[in-house]
DNA sequence: CCGATATATCGATGATTGTCAATATATTTC
DNA sequence: GAAATATATTGACAATCATCGATATATCGG
């Protein structure tokens, strides 16, 4: 805590004044971090931009692997951390896994953001 | 590479389509994904909201330590992360340090997200 | 100059992450 | 059923991360 009496801002604001009036949700937080921790890899925002641009018959996996530059396992694992994100969605079509973009909790996301 | 040939899918599209039509930057991702890995964490979520919703005066750093319910040294380096995310800057007037918000980072990667 | 205060840095530690090789599972074709 | 293929899982390892206590740096008030 603040012990000395803070000076007053330059401008108007009072030193320590309260910062906003929205109570900040810490489990909106961490939810939100889960989403975000998921975009922070350049290799799952390459996977995730591939499969948004994608047709709405969803991006084949063996489409995937060949341009992010990893091995197949390492993409698997990526598209898993998108999926547990609920960022995509995946469905098996025969031997071939599809992915999909999950729309709303991008815009989720970019919600977060706004200013 | 995929050896078989894949089929086509229920829908209209063709397996292995060719994904969109914008080339993906790698450089582009590598810096998006440093701005997203600094929202990655409730603490510097947390952080930037009371930030950004403090006046423009700034926020004082005195005043994020108690509600973010972590120590010093660690808001300080969770505050060192963002800054040099690009998403906030750091302004010290006396004994007291200023944290801004920098809205066009924020609207870069609210941007990137754009569906 | 001295004591108090605000912030940053350092050092250590336990946890998580990105990566690949190896292997497992499932599906298709012959 | 056997061989081939697509994807997922496992196990290992180096690297990064979040956290805190201790310490350093800097500023203010007397």
């Amino acid at each position: 805590m603040a012990a000395r009496t803070a000076p007053t801002s330059p401008i108007t604001t009072p030193c320590c004044a309260t910062v906003g009036s929205t109570d900040f949700d810490v489990a909106d937080a961490t939810e939100l971090a889960k989403g975000f921790a998921a975009l922070a890899d350049p290799v799952r925002l390459h996977l995730l931009s591939m499969i948004t641009t994608s047709g709405p018959g969803g991006a084949c996996v063996c489409d995937l692997i060949e341009p992010s530059g990893r091995s197949q396992p390492t993409v698997s694992h990526h598209l898993k951390v998108l999926r547990e994100a609920g960022l995509v969605t995946s469905e098996k079509r025969g031997t071939w896994a599809w992915y999909h973009v999950v729309p709303d909790r991008v815009a989720q996301l970019r919600g977060a953001l706004a200013d």
